[in-house]
DNA sequence: GAGTGTAATGCAACTTAGTTGCATGTGTCA
DNA sequence: TGACACATGCAACTAAGTTGCATTACACTC
Protein backbone atom coordinates (compact mmCIF):
# COMPACT_ATOMS: atom_id res chain seq x y z
CA UNK A 1 0.00 0.00 0.00
CA UNK A 2 1.45 3.47 -0.84
CA UNK A 3 1.16 5.95 1.61
CA UNK A 4 1.88 9.53 1.58
CA UNK A 5 3.58 11.38 4.89
CA UNK A 6 0.58 13.33 5.55
CA UNK A 7 -1.15 9.69 5.82
CA UNK A 8 1.47 7.85 7.45
CA UNK A 9 1.50 10.15 10.20
CA UNK A 10 -1.96 10.16 10.86
CA UNK A 11 -2.26 6.29 10.62
CA UNK A 12 0.58 6.59 13.45
CA UNK A 13 -1.78 9.17 15.61
CA UNK A 14 -4.63 7.01 15.13
CA UNK A 15 -2.78 3.88 16.41
CA UNK A 16 -1.62 5.49 19.03
CA UNK A 17 -4.69 6.61 20.39
CA UNK A 18 -6.07 3.08 19.51
CA UNK A 19 -3.88 1.47 21.79
CA UNK A 20 -3.62 3.82 24.81
CA UNK A 21 -7.39 3.92 24.67
CA UNK A 22 -7.05 0.04 25.75
CA UNK A 23 -3.94 0.05 27.38
CA UNK A 24 -5.84 2.92 29.50
CA UNK A 25 -8.63 0.60 30.59
CA UNK A 26 -6.42 -1.73 32.31
CA UNK A 27 -5.98 -4.43 28.60
CA UNK A 28 -2.72 -5.96 27.79
CA UNK A 29 -1.13 -4.99 24.37
CA UNK A 30 -0.66 -8.49 22.92
CA UNK A 31 1.32 -9.23 19.51
CA UNK A 32 -2.07 -10.19 18.29
CA UNK A 33 -3.90 -6.92 19.58
CA UNK A 34 -1.69 -4.56 17.74
CA UNK A 35 -1.07 -6.54 14.59
CA UNK A 36 -5.11 -6.80 14.27
CA UNK A 37 -5.36 -3.30 14.86
CA UNK A 38 -2.63 -2.66 12.39
CA UNK A 39 -4.60 -4.96 9.35
CA UNK A 40 -7.43 -2.63 9.80
CA UNK A 41 -5.57 0.84 10.11
CA UNK A 42 -3.61 -0.84 6.77
CA UNK A 43 -6.24 -2.03 5.15
CA UNK A 44 -9.13 0.67 5.69
CA UNK A 45 -11.61 -1.15 4.48
CA UNK A 46 -14.55 -3.44 5.48
CA UNK A 47 -12.71 -7.14 6.80
CA UNK A 48 -13.98 -10.69 8.03
CA UNK A 49 -12.37 -12.67 10.59
CA UNK A 50 -10.89 -15.32 7.68
CA UNK A 51 -9.32 -11.56 6.11
CA UNK A 52 -7.72 -11.05 9.33
CA UNK A 53 -6.35 -14.68 9.95
CA UNK A 54 -5.08 -14.33 5.88
CA UNK A 55 -3.76 -10.90 6.93
CA UNK A 56 -1.48 -12.38 10.23
CA UNK A 57 -0.37 -15.01 8.65
CA UNK A 58 2.50 -14.13 6.69
CA UNK A 59 4.46 -12.95 9.83
CA UNK A 60 2.86 -15.17 12.80
CA UNK A 61 2.80 -18.77 11.02
CA UNK A 62 -0.21 -20.01 13.52
CA UNK A 63 -2.89 -17.50 15.07
CA UNK A 64 -5.72 -19.58 16.11
CA UNK A 65 -9.07 -18.74 14.24
CA UNK A 66 -10.72 -18.38 18.24
CA UNK A 67 -7.81 -16.06 18.82
CA UNK A 68 -9.10 -13.77 16.20
CA UNK A 69 -13.11 -14.36 16.18
CA UNK A 70 -12.22 -12.87 20.31
CA UNK A 71 -10.20 -10.00 19.42
CA UNK A 72 -12.79 -9.05 16.85
CA UNK A 73 -15.10 -9.16 19.78
CA UNK A 74 -12.74 -7.16 22.03
CA UNK A 75 -12.23 -4.39 19.89
CA UNK A 76 -15.89 -4.51 18.98
CA UNK A 77 -17.04 -4.25 22.62
CA UNK A 78 -14.67 -1.78 23.19
CA UNK A 79 -15.91 0.54 20.68
CA UNK A 80 -12.79 0.30 18.48
CA UNK A 81 -14.17 -1.63 15.50
CA UNK A 82 -18.33 -2.33 14.50
CA UNK A 83 -19.57 -4.79 12.69
CA UNK A 84 -21.04 -4.34 9.03
CA UNK A 85 -22.68 -6.93 6.88
CA UNK A 86 -23.22 -6.41 3.01
CA UNK A 87 -25.77 -7.60 1.13
CA UNK A 88 -26.05 -11.12 -0.03
CA UNK A 89 -22.99 -11.64 2.26
CA UNK A 90 -23.11 -14.66 4.69
CA UNK A 91 -19.79 -13.43 6.31
CA UNK A 92 -19.55 -10.68 9.60
CA UNK A 93 -17.60 -7.53 8.52
CA UNK A 94 -16.05 -5.53 10.83
CA UNK A 95 -13.97 -1.70 9.79
CA UNK A 96 -12.66 0.96 12.20
CA UNK A 97 -15.30 3.30 14.15
CA UNK A 98 -14.79 6.37 14.92
CA UNK A 99 -14.58 7.65 11.58
CA UNK A 100 -16.95 9.62 9.83
CA UNK A 101 -20.17 8.65 8.69
CA UNK A 102 -20.22 7.01 5.42
CA UNK A 103 -21.84 4.34 3.33
CA UNK A 104 -20.55 1.64 1.02
CA UNK A 105 -19.64 1.08 -2.61
CA UNK A 106 -19.68 -1.93 -3.74
CA UNK A 107 -18.47 -3.24 -7.06
CA UNK A 108 -20.84 -6.49 -8.62
CA UNK A 109 -17.40 -7.38 -10.79
CA UNK A 110 -14.52 -6.90 -9.01
CA UNK A 111 -15.98 -7.12 -5.09
CA UNK A 112 -13.71 -4.07 -4.69
CA UNK A 113 -15.63 -1.63 -1.36
CA UNK A 114 -15.24 2.00 -1.82
CA UNK A 115 -16.38 4.92 0.93
CA UNK A 116 -18.70 7.08 0.23
CA UNK A 117 -20.25 10.46 2.68
CA UNK A 118 -23.51 11.80 1.76
CA UNK A 119 -24.75 15.69 1.42
CA UNK A 120 -26.88 15.50 4.64
CA UNK A 121 -27.08 11.77 5.19
CA UNK A 122 -30.24 10.91 6.13
CA UNK A 123 -31.50 13.25 8.89
CA UNK A 124 -34.66 14.66 7.09
CA UNK A 125 -35.83 11.17 6.05
CA UNK A 126 -35.57 10.06 9.46
CA UNK A 127 -37.24 13.14 11.01
CA UNK A 128 -40.13 12.53 8.48
CA UNK A 129 -40.15 8.65 9.60
CA UNK A 130 -40.65 9.91 13.02
CA UNK A 131 -43.34 12.21 12.38
CA UNK A 132 -45.16 10.04 9.97
CA UNK A 133 -44.93 6.57 11.70
CA UNK A 134 -43.69 7.49 15.25
CA UNK A 135 -40.55 4.83 14.50
CA UNK A 136 -37.17 6.51 16.32
CA UNK A 137 -34.43 5.85 14.07
CA UNK A 138 -31.58 5.14 15.87
CA UNK A 139 -29.27 3.95 13.04
CA UNK A 140 -29.73 2.76 9.74
CA UNK A 141 -27.23 1.10 7.42
CA UNK A 142 -27.24 1.86 3.56
CA UNK A 143 -24.94 0.41 0.74
CA UNK A 144 -25.02 0.61 -2.86
CA UNK A 145 -24.52 -2.04 -5.14
CA UNK A 146 -23.61 -1.31 -9.09
CA UNK A 147 -20.54 -1.38 -10.98
CA UNK A 148 -17.00 0.59 -10.61
CA UNK A 149 -15.34 3.17 -12.40
CA UNK A 150 -12.73 0.94 -13.41
CA UNK A 151 -15.13 -1.96 -14.17
CA UNK A 152 -17.15 -0.31 -16.96
CA UNK B 1 -53.81 -12.35 10.93
CA UNK B 2 -57.49 -10.03 9.77
CA UNK B 3 -57.99 -9.34 6.22
CA UNK B 4 -60.63 -6.61 4.68
CA UNK B 5 -62.31 -8.12 1.94
CA UNK B 6 -60.35 -5.77 -0.65
CA UNK B 7 -56.88 -7.49 1.32
CA UNK B 8 -58.46 -10.75 0.75
CA UNK B 9 -58.97 -9.97 -3.08
CA UNK B 10 -55.76 -8.56 -4.09
CA UNK B 11 -53.99 -11.17 -1.97
CA UNK B 12 -55.90 -14.24 -4.36
CA UNK B 13 -55.64 -12.11 -7.56
CA UNK B 14 -51.62 -11.46 -6.51
CA UNK B 15 -51.50 -15.84 -5.38
CA UNK B 16 -52.92 -16.41 -9.08
CA UNK B 17 -51.14 -14.33 -11.13
CA UNK B 18 -47.68 -15.82 -9.05
CA UNK B 19 -48.81 -19.27 -9.76
CA UNK B 20 -49.53 -18.74 -13.50
CA UNK B 21 -46.39 -17.27 -14.16
CA UNK B 22 -44.77 -20.39 -12.54
CA UNK B 23 -46.82 -22.76 -14.88
CA UNK B 24 -46.59 -21.02 -17.03
CA UNK B 25 -42.90 -21.31 -17.35
CA UNK B 26 -43.44 -25.52 -17.28
CA UNK B 27 -42.94 -26.10 -13.80
CA UNK B 28 -44.98 -27.97 -11.54
CA UNK B 29 -47.57 -26.97 -8.60
CA UNK B 30 -46.92 -28.85 -5.78
CA UNK B 31 -48.40 -28.72 -2.03
CA UNK B 32 -44.94 -27.19 -0.85
CA UNK B 33 -44.93 -24.43 -3.73
CA UNK B 34 -47.92 -23.38 -3.21
CA UNK B 35 -47.98 -23.70 0.48
CA UNK B 36 -44.67 -21.06 0.85
CA UNK B 37 -46.07 -18.94 -1.80
CA UNK B 38 -49.28 -18.30 0.33
CA UNK B 39 -46.90 -18.04 3.84
CA UNK B 40 -45.03 -15.27 1.96
CA UNK B 41 -48.50 -13.43 0.71
CA UNK B 42 -49.82 -14.00 4.22
CA UNK B 43 -47.48 -12.68 6.08
CA UNK B 44 -45.95 -9.79 4.16
CA UNK B 45 -42.56 -9.67 5.87
CA UNK B 46 -39.26 -10.79 5.19
CA UNK B 47 -38.88 -14.40 6.35
CA UNK B 48 -36.35 -16.70 6.92
CA UNK B 49 -35.89 -20.04 6.01
CA UNK B 50 -36.32 -21.02 9.34
CA UNK B 51 -39.55 -19.61 9.67
CA UNK B 52 -41.14 -20.90 6.65
CA UNK B 53 -40.87 -24.40 7.76
CA UNK B 54 -42.39 -23.28 10.91
CA UNK B 55 -45.17 -22.02 9.26
CA UNK B 56 -45.51 -25.14 6.88
CA UNK B 57 -45.53 -27.43 10.18
CA UNK B 58 -48.74 -27.27 11.40
CA UNK B 59 -51.12 -28.53 8.47
CA UNK B 60 -47.87 -30.33 6.73
CA UNK B 61 -45.95 -32.70 9.39
CA UNK B 62 -42.70 -33.36 8.35
CA UNK B 63 -41.08 -30.84 5.21
CA UNK B 64 -37.86 -31.53 4.76
CA UNK B 65 -35.31 -28.75 5.46
CA UNK B 66 -33.54 -29.18 2.08
CA UNK B 67 -37.01 -28.74 -0.16
CA UNK B 68 -37.49 -25.58 1.61
CA UNK B 69 -34.03 -24.15 1.42
CA UNK B 70 -34.30 -25.47 -2.55
CA UNK B 71 -38.01 -23.42 -3.24
CA UNK B 72 -36.92 -20.54 -1.80
CA UNK B 73 -33.92 -20.85 -4.25
CA UNK B 74 -36.11 -21.69 -7.06
CA UNK B 75 -38.82 -18.59 -6.25
CA UNK B 76 -35.77 -16.23 -5.81
CA UNK B 77 -34.41 -17.47 -9.05
CA UNK B 78 -37.86 -16.87 -11.16
CA UNK B 79 -37.94 -13.60 -9.46
CA UNK B 80 -40.93 -14.10 -6.86
CA UNK B 81 -38.84 -13.59 -4.55
CA UNK B 82 -35.62 -11.56 -3.28
CA UNK B 83 -33.03 -12.25 -0.75
CA UNK B 84 -32.68 -9.58 2.01
CA UNK B 85 -30.42 -9.28 5.03
CA UNK B 86 -30.40 -7.29 7.92
CA UNK B 87 -27.41 -5.78 9.86
CA UNK B 88 -26.63 -7.75 13.20
CA UNK B 89 -28.40 -11.46 11.50
CA UNK B 90 -26.58 -14.18 10.54
CA UNK B 91 -29.61 -15.80 8.63
CA UNK B 92 -30.75 -15.12 4.84
CA UNK B 93 -34.56 -13.74 4.76
CA UNK B 94 -36.54 -13.08 1.80
CA UNK B 95 -39.68 -10.86 0.64
CA UNK B 96 -41.96 -11.07 -2.36
CA UNK B 97 -40.35 -8.72 -5.30
CA UNK B 98 -42.57 -6.90 -7.48
CA UNK B 99 -44.07 -4.85 -4.76
CA UNK B 100 -43.32 -1.22 -4.61
CA UNK B 101 -39.75 -0.41 -3.66
CA UNK B 102 -39.40 -0.20 0.15
CA UNK B 103 -37.03 0.06 2.79
CA UNK B 104 -37.16 -1.52 6.88
CA UNK B 105 -38.16 -0.48 10.05
CA UNK B 106 -36.66 -2.53 12.21
CA UNK B 107 -37.16 -2.37 15.92
CA UNK B 108 -34.66 -2.88 18.63
CA UNK B 109 -36.55 -4.75 21.55
CA UNK B 110 -39.90 -6.43 20.36
CA UNK B 111 -38.14 -7.05 16.32
CA UNK B 112 -40.88 -6.08 14.66
CA UNK B 113 -39.85 -4.81 10.70
CA UNK B 114 -42.08 -2.55 9.11
CA UNK B 115 -42.03 -1.44 5.17
CA UNK B 116 -41.31 2.07 4.47
CA UNK B 117 -41.04 4.19 1.63
CA UNK B 118 -39.18 7.66 1.00
CA UNK B 119 -40.02 10.23 -1.06
CA UNK B 120 -37.66 10.48 -3.98
CA UNK B 121 -35.85 7.55 -2.53
CA UNK B 122 -31.99 7.95 -3.45
CA UNK B 123 -32.22 8.78 -7.04
CA UNK B 124 -30.27 11.81 -6.07
CA UNK B 125 -27.90 10.68 -4.84
CA UNK B 126 -27.04 7.69 -6.79
CA UNK B 127 -26.84 10.44 -9.35
CA UNK B 128 -24.06 12.65 -7.55
CA UNK B 129 -22.24 9.12 -6.70
CA UNK B 130 -22.26 8.60 -10.39
CA UNK B 131 -20.94 12.10 -10.84
CA UNK B 132 -18.45 12.65 -8.35
CA UNK B 133 -16.94 8.94 -8.36
CA UNK B 134 -17.72 7.16 -11.74
CA UNK B 135 -19.89 4.42 -10.14
CA UNK B 136 -22.83 3.17 -11.85
CA UNK B 137 -25.58 2.53 -8.80
CA UNK B 138 -27.80 -0.65 -9.41
CA UNK B 139 -29.34 -1.50 -6.04
CA UNK B 140 -28.97 0.08 -3.08
CA UNK B 141 -29.98 -1.71 0.25
CA UNK B 142 -31.32 0.52 3.19
CA UNK B 143 -32.72 -0.80 7.01
CA UNK B 144 -33.64 1.80 9.21
CA UNK B 145 -33.09 0.50 13.14
CA UNK B 146 -34.35 1.89 16.29
CA UNK B 147 -37.32 2.11 18.77
CA UNK B 148 -41.43 1.65 17.39
CA UNK B 149 -43.60 3.14 18.55
CA UNK B 150 -45.29 0.68 20.81
CA UNK B 151 -42.02 0.04 22.49
CA UNK B 152 -41.44 3.73 23.29
C1' DG C 1 -58.10 -43.55 -15.86
C1' DA C 2 -53.26 -45.65 -16.74
C1' DG C 3 -48.63 -44.79 -18.24
C1' DT C 4 -44.58 -41.93 -18.59
C1' DG C 5 -40.90 -38.47 -18.18
C1' DT C 6 -39.02 -35.09 -15.48
C1' DA C 7 -39.44 -31.82 -11.84
C1' DA C 8 -39.63 -32.08 -6.98
C1' DT C 9 -38.72 -34.38 -2.55
C1' DG C 10 -36.39 -36.75 1.37
C1' DC C 11 -32.48 -38.37 3.65
C1' DA C 12 -27.85 -38.38 5.10
C1' DA C 13 -23.65 -36.57 4.95
C1' DC C 14 -21.05 -32.43 4.35
C1' DT C 15 -19.38 -27.39 4.45
C1' DT C 16 -18.71 -22.89 6.33
C1' DA C 17 -18.80 -19.42 9.84
C1' DG C 18 -18.70 -18.78 14.25
C1' DT C 19 -18.82 -20.29 19.48
C1' DT C 20 -17.70 -22.60 23.99
C1' DG C 21 -15.01 -25.01 27.70
C1' DC C 22 -10.97 -25.75 29.57
C1' DA C 23 -6.14 -26.14 30.15
C1' DT C 24 -1.99 -23.35 29.27
C1' DG C 25 0.70 -19.20 28.28
C1' DT C 26 2.20 -14.36 28.77
C1' DG C 27 1.86 -9.03 29.78
C1' DT C 28 1.96 -5.92 33.29
C1' DC C 29 2.40 -4.33 37.84
C1' DA C 30 4.15 -4.61 42.58
C1' DT D 1 11.29 -11.86 39.91
C1' DG D 2 6.86 -13.53 40.97
C1' DA D 3 1.98 -13.60 40.68
C1' DC D 4 -2.49 -12.56 38.98
C1' DA D 5 -5.63 -12.00 35.38
C1' DC D 6 -6.04 -11.27 30.73
C1' DA D 7 -5.04 -13.72 26.51
C1' DT D 8 -4.23 -17.90 23.69
C1' DG D 9 -4.65 -22.59 21.64
C1' DC D 10 -6.96 -26.75 20.92
C1' DA D 11 -10.77 -29.64 20.27
C1' DA D 12 -15.28 -30.25 20.11
C1' DC D 13 -19.61 -28.15 19.12
C1' DT D 14 -23.64 -25.35 16.93
C1' DA D 15 -26.35 -23.12 13.31
C1' DA D 16 -27.31 -22.19 8.64
C1' DG D 17 -27.06 -23.72 4.47
C1' DT D 18 -25.52 -27.13 0.54
C1' DT D 19 -24.74 -31.47 -2.23
C1' DG D 20 -25.39 -36.25 -4.05
C1' DC D 21 -28.33 -39.66 -4.88
C1' DA D 22 -32.23 -42.56 -4.64
C1' DT D 23 -37.31 -42.08 -4.60
C1' DT D 24 -41.80 -39.80 -5.31
C1' DA D 25 -45.45 -37.41 -7.55
C1' DC D 26 -47.09 -33.66 -10.88
C1' DA D 27 -48.92 -32.88 -15.32
C1' DC D 28 -49.33 -34.32 -19.87
C1' DT D 29 -50.51 -37.92 -23.49
C1' DC D 30 -53.01 -41.49 -24.88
Amino acid sequence: MQLSCITLFTMERVLDRILSEITGRGFRLTRVRRAVVEIFLDRGLPLSAADVIAALRPGNASINKTTVYRELAFLEEHGIIKEIRFLHERVKRYELAGGDHHHHLICMKCRKVEDIVLEGDLEEEERRILESTGFRVLDHSLEFVGICQGCR
